[in-house]
RNA sequence: GCCGGAGUGGCGAAAUCGGUAUACGCACCAGACUCAAAAUCUGGCGAGGUCACACUCAUGUCGGUUCGAGUCCGACCUCCGGCACCA
C-alpha cells in the first residue's frame, strides 16, 4: 500500500485479481439462498455514457451488498445487438452490420471492466448471435402453434424515416420511439403477437407487482392497455341485410343517439356503394393521414359525410343516419359509435357542427345543480361562453321503458337486455393493440415461416432453426425487405410438399429479443432448449431490475407478456418476471451557455465521456458520486466538484487505513472485529472509544436497512460520518492502547466493507491492508452485523418544550423513567421562567425524545 | 381533459412511527501551513435580530386536526412525467 491513493494503479490490480480468481462467477447452488440483480441490457452504440455508468453502478452496489451478505448473486450482462443503428452504419458507410456490432461490443466490454462492475462474463449473451435469436424463433413457432402468432394486413405504423413498421408502443405519442419521426399510417400485411390475449391478465397481474414497482410505471401500463366497461349493440342498416356493431359505456344514453358515426376505414364504407361526394370525402380523409399525422395534444377539426344510409336503434325502432367520420378510429371498439349529442362532448361538437338534432336523455339528479344546467345550455350563463354536453350520470328521461332509472342500473339492465334480444351484449374493450413485430429490415432475427403456393403459410420444421441471416447483403434502405432481394435466402424447399417455395424476409422487432434474454443468462450455452427448466427454477424470478423509465411501457409489458406465455407453455411456473423494479432518472448536464440542465448528448454537446472521468479520478470516486449525489430515481445532475468531493472521501479514508495498517496487520492474529465481546478479555473502554463503537454499529444498523430500499446516497453519507467521527477519535498508531486497537479495527473494517460495494477497488486495497492478505474482500468478508446494544446512546439530550416551542435541553439517560424526565423538565430554570405563575395544563413525556409542557 | 409524482438553505439533498427541521456533501467565507499558489487541515455558513445572548420567522399558498405537523386532512398554486377525438 502506498502512502497516496492511486486510483488506477489499484483498480488495475484488483480487476485482474477477479478475473484470476473468477470472483463473480456463480453456479447453481441449492445450499445457498440466490439472489438475481438484474440491469438493463444496453444497445452496443459503440460507447458508454452516463446513463449506462449509472445504471450499472446502482445494480453492481446491491450486487456486492447481496454477496457480502452471503447470497448466491446472480450479476449478468449481455448485448441487446440487433437493430437500426447498424443497419443504418451499414446504408451509409457500406460497414458489415456484425462486424460493425461485434467490434463496437468489444469496445463496450473494455470500459465496463474499467468501471470494475462484478459480472459474471461467461454468461454473456448477444441478441444478434444464432445461438441467441434461434430461440427467438423457437418462440415464434412455439406461439405460432397456441395461435398467438397470426399475420394480416392493417393499417399500421409506419415510420419513414427509418423505412419500417412500428408497433403502436413505439409510436406513442404519434412519434417514432427512437428518432422521433411523425409515424404515418400504412396498410401492410405482417405479423402480430397476440397480446390482446392478455390483457386483462396484464391488468390484473399488477396487483402482484403494486409492493416492488414504482407506482409511476403501474399507472403507464394501466393507462396503455385502457380497460374500458360497456356494452355491443348491433343497430340494422335498412333496406340491406347489414348491421352497424357499435361499442359504448353509456348504454343509457342510446335513446338520444340521433346518428351512428363510422370511421372510413369501417367496412360498412368499403361494402357500400357510396355516391359520389361520400367516396370522395374518405378518400380525401386518407390522403390527408398519409401526409399529415395526428399531433399529439391537437385535435383535427371534426369532419363528416352522411352516407345516406339508415340505422335501426333496437331499442326504440327509431331511423337514425350513418354518417362517416374523420373523428371516428378504426382501432378502437367496432369502429362505429352512436352519436349522442346532448351527452357527449364531441358527438355534441359533431351535431352543432352540422345541425343534428341533440335529445337529452339524461337529468341531473339534484334540482340546483339542474338549474345551472339548464343555464349554461340555453346559453344564460355568462360564465359559459359555450354550451355543453351533460356527460355525468344522472336519471333517465325520454327513455321507455327504461325512464326513471339511475344511469348504473340502466347501463347493466339495458345490456341484459340488448343480449336477451340477441343485439348485442355487456362488453369490455381494451385500448392495448396487437403486437405488430415485422420489420422491413436486415439486422434482426428472420421470422421463421416459408410461403408455399400449394401448401401455404408454413412454420419452418424446428429442427431447421435458426433460419440465419445471411452475410454480405446490400442495404440500401429504401423501405423493402432487404432480404427480399437475397435469392440464396428467400428460394428454398415447402417442409410439407418438398417444392419450390419462398422464405419469410421480414425480421422481428428487437423487443423480442429483450423480452426473454434474462432468462438465457441463466443458462447462456444451452443448445437444446432456450434454458433448462431447472436451473430457471433456481434463478428467476429476477430479484431485481434496474433500468430506465423510458422502458415502462414498451420492454417492461412485452417482457410481462412473454413471461405468461412461457408458463402457458409450461417454461416458467410464475405470473411475473420481475419482482422488484427500480427506475433511475436521467443524468443531466448543464448546456453550455444556458441554465438549463438536460439529459447528456452529443447534439447538445454536454456530454460527458466516462472514460476521461475514471482517467481523472478513477472508476471508485465516478461511481461513488453517483450513488451518493442523488437519490437512483432522481434526475442526477453532473458536477464535476461533487467528483472531486468523492475523491476526497477516498483520500481521507485511505489515509485513516494507511496510519493504522501496519499496527493493525501486527495486531491481526487472533483479533477480529467478528470475535464476541467475551474473547476480549478484560478490555477497558474509554468514553471516547465507546462512542466510536456506538457510532459503528449505528451505521451499520442504518446502511443495511437503507440497502434495503435501495438509498444509497444516505448510505454514502453515513460513511462519511463514521469516518468524520473516527477522525475525532484521538488514538494515535503509536500509543493506543488495546481497547482502542480492538475499536479501531472494528470501525475501520465495517466502513472498508460497507464502502465495497460504492468503491470496489479500494476497498479491497485497504480490506488486504487491514491485515488480510489471505483473502478477498469479495469472498472472505461478510457484511457486517450490528449490535443494538452497542448501538444504544448513553446520554441524552432530551428537548424540552413548552406549548409545543424548543425551550430548553436536559441529560437523560436511555432510561430515565418519565416521572424523572417530568420532574427534571419542570426543574429546568429556563422552563421555570416560562411557566411561573401560569397554569400547568399538562406535561407530555415522550421517553428517549422528548419533553413538552403545555401551559395556559 | 384524464391519470400519476413532486415542491425543504446559494445548489444536490436528509429527517424510519406525528416528536430537536436543514444530517452528509458541493459552493462560499475566514484562519493555519506556504515566499506565493494549489493541495491539505481547522472553524463558520437558513432569514431577521443582537457586541454577544435572548427572541422572532422559515419545509409552495391558505385553512384544519393535534400538547406538538416537512410528515395527517381539505382547498388552491406551481413544476415534472404519462396518455390523449379511446366512444
Amino acid at each position: 500500500m502506498d502512502e497516496k491513493y492511486f486510483p488506477e494503479k489499484i483498480e488495475q490490480k484488483w480487476q485482474a485479481r477477479w478475473v484470476e480468481t473468477g470472483a463473480f462467477e456463480v453456479e447453481r447452488d441449492d445450499a445457498r439462498q440466490p439472489f438475481y440483480c438484474l440491469e438493463m441490457l444496453p444497445y452496443p452504440s459503440g460507447f458508454l455514457h452516463m446513463g449506462h455508468v449509472r445504471n450499472y453502478s446502482i445494480g453492481d452496489a446491491l450486487a456486492w451488498h447481496k454477496r457480502l451478505q452471503g447470497f448466491n448473486v446472480l450479476h449478468p450482462i449481455g448485448w441487446d445487438s440487433f437493430g437500426q443503428p447498424a443497419e443504418q452504419a451499414a446504408i451509409k458507410r457500406g460497414v458489415n452490420p456484425r462486424e460493425w456490432t461485434e467490434e463496437n461490443i468489444a469496445h463496450m466490454r473494455g470500459q465496463l471492466k474499467r468501471i470494475g462492475v462484478s459480472y459474471d462474463w461467461r454468461r454473456e449473451i448477444a441478441a444478434h448471435r444464432p445461438d441467441y435469436y434461434k430461440w427467438d424463433q423457437w418462440f415464434f413457432l412455439k406461439m405460432y402453434e397456441r395461435g398467438l402468432t397470426y399475420k394480416r394486413k392493417s393499417a399500421v405504423n409506419w415510420c419513414p424515416q427509418e423505412q419500417t413498421v412500428l408497433s403502436n408502443e413505439q409510436s406513442s405519442g404519434g412519434v417514432c420511439w427512437r428518432c422521433g419521426a411523425a409515424v404515418v399510417k400504412r396498410e401492410i400485411e405482417q405479423w402480430f403477437v397476440r397480446i390482446t390475449a392478455y390483457a386483462e391478465e396484464l391488468l390484473d397481474g399488477m396487483k402482484e407487482l403494486e409492493a416492488g414497482w414504482p407506482e409511476r410505471v403501474l399507472t403507464m401500463q394501466r393507462n396503455w392497455i385502457n380497460r374500458s366497461e360497456g356494452a355491443f349493440v348491433d343497430f340494422a342498416v335498412k333496406d340491406t341485410d347489414e348491421t352497424v356493431r357499435i361499442f359504448t359505456t353509456r348504454i343509457d344514453t342510446i335513446y338520444g343517439a340521433t346518428a351512428i358515426v363510422v370511421a372510413t376505414e369501417h367496412p360498412l364504407v368499403e361494402k357500400a356503394v357510396l355516391k359520389d361526394d361520400v367516396a370522395q370525402f374518405v378518400e380525401r380523409v386518407r390522403a390527408a393521414r398519409q401526409s399529415r399525422p395526428p399531433v399529439p395534444g391537437e385535435d383535427e377539426e371534426k369532419e363528416g359525410i352522411n352516407t345516406g344510409l339508415l340505422a335501426v336503434n333496437p331499442f326504440n325502432g327509431e331511423q337514425i343516419p350513418i354518417w362517416v367520420a374523420n373523428y371516428v378510429l378504426m382501432e378502437y371498439g367496432t369502429g362505429a359509435v352512436m352519436s349522442v349529442p346532448a351527452h357527449d362532448e364531441r358527438d355534441f361538437e359533431f351535431a352543432q357542427k352540422y345541425s343534428l338534432p341533440v335529445r337529452r336523455v339524461i337529468e341531473r339528479i339534484s334540482h340546483e345543480q339542474e338549474r345551472i344546467d339548464h343555464d349554461r345550455e340555453a346559453g344564460l350563463d355568462q360564465s359559459v361562453a359555450m354550451p355543453h354536453a351533460f356527460t355525468d350520470y344522472g336519471i333517465l328521461v325520454n327513455s321507455g321503458e327504461w325512464g326513471g332509472k339511475l344511469s348504473a342500473e340502466a347501463i347493466a339492465l339495458m345490456a341484459a337486455h340488448a343480449q336477451a334480444n340477441n343485439f348485442g351484449e355487456a362488453a369490455v374493450t381494451y385500448r392495448l393493440r396487437d403486437w405488430g413485430i415485422s420489420r422491413q429490415r436486415f439486422w434482426g432475427a428472420p421470422i421463421p415461416m416459408i410461403y408455399c403456393e400449394g401448401c401455404g403459410i408454413v412454420p419452418v420444421p424446428e429442427t431447421d432453426l435458426p433460419v440465419v441471416l445471411p452475410e454480405d447483403v446490400k442495404l440500401t434502405g429504401t423501405g423493402e425487405s432487404p432480404l427480399a432481394g437475397v435469392a440464396e435466402f428467400v428460394n428454398t424447399t415447402c417442409p410439407k410438399c418438398q417444392g419450390a417455395a419462398r422464405r419469410e424476409t421480414d425480421t422481428m422487432d428487437t423487443f423480442v429479443d429483450s423480452s426473454w434474454y434474462f432468462f438465457r443468462y441463466c443458462d447462456p450455452q444451452n443448445e437444446a432448449a432456450p434454458f433448462d427448466t431447472e436451473k430457471i427454477k433456481y434463478w428467476t424470478p429476477v430479484n431485481q431490475y434496474i433500468g430506465g423509465i423510458d422502458h415502462a411501457v414498451m420492454h417492461l409489458l412485452y417482457t410481462r407478456f412473454w413471461t405468461k406465455m412461457m408458463r402457458d407453455i409450461g417454461l416458467v411456473s410464475f405470473n411475473e418476471p420481475v419482482e422488484r423494479l427500480m427506475t433511475q432518472g436521467m443524468v443531466t448536464n448543464q448546456v453550455e451557455g444556458t441554465t438549463e440542465w438536460k439529459r447528456m448528448s452529443k447534439s447538445l454537446g454536454n456530454g460527458v465521456d466516462p472514460d476521461d472521468m475514471i482517467e481523472a479520478y478513477g472508476a471508485d470516486a465516478v461511481r461513488l458520486f453517483i450513488l451518493f449525489a442523488a437519490p437512483p430515481e432522481n434526475e442526477l445532475r453532473w458536477q464535476e466538484t461533487g467528483i472531486e468531493g468523492a475523491v476526497r472521501f477516498l483520500r481521507r479514508v485511505w489515509g485513516m487505513v494507511w496510519r493504522w495498517s501496519e499496527r493493525l496487520s501486527g495486531a491481526a492474529e487472533g483479533q477480529s472485529a467478528a470475535q464476541p465481546e467475551s474473547a476480549m478479555g478484560a478490555l477497558e473502554f474509554s468514553d471516547a472509544a465507546r462512542a466510536l463503537r456506538r457510532k459503528t454499529h449505528q451505521t451499520i444498523a442504518r446502511i443495511t436497512d437503507d440497502f434495503a430500499e435501495l438509498h444509497f446516497n444516505t448510505s454514502v453519507a453515513a460513511l462519511m460520518e463514521l469516518s468524520n467521527a473516527f477522525a475525532d477519535f484521538g488514538a494515535q498508531p503509536a500509543t493506543a492502547s488495546g481497547a482502542d486497537v480492538f475499536v479501531v479495527r472494528e470501525a475501520l473494517e465495517a466502513l472498508v466493507i460497507m464502502l465495497a460495494p460504492f468503491a470496489p477497488h479500494v476497498a479491497e486495497e485497504m480490506w488486504e491492508n487491514l491485515g488480510h492478505a489471505e483473502g478477498l474482500l469479495n469472498q472472505a468478508a461478510r457484511w457486517p452485523e450490528a449490535n443494538a446494544e452497542l448501538a444504544r446512546r448513553e446520554e441524552l439530550e432530551i428537548p424540552v418544550q413548552v406549548n409545543g416551542k424548543l425551550r430548553s435541553r436536559i441529560r437523560a439517560t436511555p432510561d430515565t423513567p418519565e416521572e424523572e424526565l417530568r420532574a427534571a423538565a419542570l426543574a429546568d430554570e429556563k422552563v421555570r421562567g416560562m411557566t411561573e405563575g401560569r397554569h400547568i395544563v399538562k406535561v407530555i413525556v415522550v421517553p428517549q425524545r422528548l419533553v413538552n409542557v403545555v401551559v395556559k
